[in-house]
DNA sequence: GTGCCCATGTAATCTGTTACATGATTAG
DNA sequence: CTAATCATGTAACAGATTACATGGGCAC
């Protein structure tokens, strides 16, 4: 099972009911760039969870767009439960644009640092407003609270480290 | 320039001079089980970054294995930089298997999430020592520093979340 | 001399991206 | 009625994984 099965397996579960259009949608305004929620990507990954089981398919009448509405069967209750609850999976950094790259920036030019930390510094910090704001709008997403929680400790990092 | 590329290209600004079994293996150790360094994604990203005349390949002498040293180009030294202070893609929260997984614990029955919920705990604070030992040894690699603080910080965000 | 690591690569397959394509519904 | 959005998909291509394949160097 892939991350992006697994997420949409998650997303189904959360809305009990949705189509494939809107799971597209909420993956394409994920703050994650690493999810484009393209339909090349989106439509093929149903397919494939319809096809083991794991999603249940029911053609809404009044609608002659063949729009389908997707919920989760009893087996995909259970996958979603053992891919969710996966601990080596789940604690791994997995894929960090920032950490990546952090190395990188130890060893620029002295002039060249300070700039790019400076910049840095303010993109985190508009970035972090932005998260509070939609975290006030809306506590229940935990995504968005693990969000500002990475950007805050990103910003103090970069701080102690870069700024000193 | 995909996330590898430029994670190539900063492996071998960091080494000066490596064969790309070193830094396969690097890929390979790496605590995050997105970076698997397999051969058919390593070699042919090397071959074409050399194409694009970012690495520049030596082959050494004294080694019948057709051994190449590795170093970047001028292109290659510019190219790394202009990758690593990309800010968009920096300040990404990227591909965080911990954060995709959270909203589905939320919503875990009680019992079941208390046990998920200690499991977690249990494997962050193992990790966290463990990562506080590799940086003791050793406190210039700043992945490890962001790894440390992403973990503590994920330790926050379950103490105060699931385990209130 | 044999097993383990160094060292390089390719082939089949899978997944994801981008672009293309189609048509229904709804708000103005 | 027309533009935006809803809704579904496919095709060409790029990139990654897994497994396979080869052979040199070295320690015991």
């Amino acid at each position: 099972m892939t991350e992006l099965e697994g997420a949409l397996l998650c997303e189904i579960r959360r809305r009990k009911v949705c189509t494939a259009y809107e799971m597209r949608r909420a993956f394409e305004k994920s703050s994650s760039l690493e999810w484009s929620g393209s339909t090349g990507a989106v439509y093929p990954a149903i397919k494939r969870l319809t096809q083991r089981g794991f999603i249940t398919a029911e053609q809404s009448k009044d609608d002659a767009r063949g729009t389908n509405l997707l919920s989760l069967s009893k087996e995909g209750m259970s996958a979603v439960h053992l891919w969710s609850t996966d601990i080596d999976r789940a604690i791994g950094p997995g894929f960090d644009p920032f950490r990546t790259r952090s190395i990188e920036w130890t060893v620029l030019p002295p002039a060249k640092l300070k700039i790019h930390a400076a910049k840095l510094e303010r993109a985190l910090t508009a970035r972090i407003e932005e998260l509070e704001k939609t975290f006030k709008a809306d506590n229940t997403d935990t995504r968005v609270e693990l969000d500002l929680a990475l950007q805050r400790s990103r910003l103090v990092w970069l701080r102690r480290t870069l700024l000193d």
